[in-house]
DNA sequence: GGAACATCTGAACACTTGTACAGATGACCA
DNA sequence: TGGTCATCTGTACAAGTGTTCAGATGTTCC
């Protein structure tokens, strides 16, 4: 669409860029990795999963009072991250009850607080 | 702001619900948690992090050469990093080199990546 | 069956955000 | 010093996104 030909005559170190080139990670498998990256990037979000991995599992009530977000907004939420495999659900009479969905979302999530915590976000 | 209080009223586990609610981020934390995250969640940055992942350090150009993305919009792009803590840059002459600030990014990138590869993204 | 309840869904709005264009900076070299 | 080069910045527009309101499910209990 632009001058990215002009650009890749200019290269200058070309054993790095196609090296890196090589492996970049490609469109389906970066689009999983965004989609998931801006999942956690909304605030609403990540305090229902915060709260998720402090609690194990909750029900919509509560974790809409846990996250002090309206019941409906937390009932989007939810959905996104169902959708997307980061949560998983359980009916229980009229109640749904939510966890994480597996391991590696915990780890992601305690990895990042960590981080943040030792380097104050820098 | 909405019928919060009214939700709080109809919790279901009390305990858990404070409890969780103990664990949960404050706001400066959460915001410099999803901060982060919502920079990984665009596909431009996300290349741009996995470029230099595996290239360890490239200049503006290079990196623009491997992400396959205009010069400016790559400059954009890493102002938002840089600013972000997440990478930072040396000026060498009149370029500029960019690499990952420190290990918890590329231990975030990596495991997400393994998360995605394990189990297609679901 | 009907009422009360927990949760879900659809649509509309305001808001945020990424990208592209144009021009500005700062560094090198003749 | 003047010109070229790599990179940066400001601005504007299009596109995407979160929250809300209103109403629809599906479940329990009488």
């Amino acid at each position: 669409m632009t001058d990215l030909d002009a650009c890749a005559v200019q290269v200058v170190d070309a054993v790095k860029v196609s090296g890196a080139r090589r492996a970049l990670p490609g469109d389906p498998e970066l689009g999983k990795l965004t989609d998931l990256f801006r999942l956690l990037g909304d605030p609403t979000r990540a305090r229902i999963l915060y709260a998720l991995l402090a609690a194990e599992e909750l029900c919509v009530c509560d974790i809409a009072a846990t996250t002090h977000t309206a019941e409906t907004t937390t009932s989007h939420a939810l959905r996104l991250l169902r959708t997307a495999g980061v949560v998983s659900a359980q009916r229980v009479g009229r109640m749904m009850y939510y966890r994480l969905a597996d391991g590696h979302v915990r780890m992601l999530l305690e990895l990042t607080r960590e981080h943040i915590r030792e380097d104050g976000g820098r």
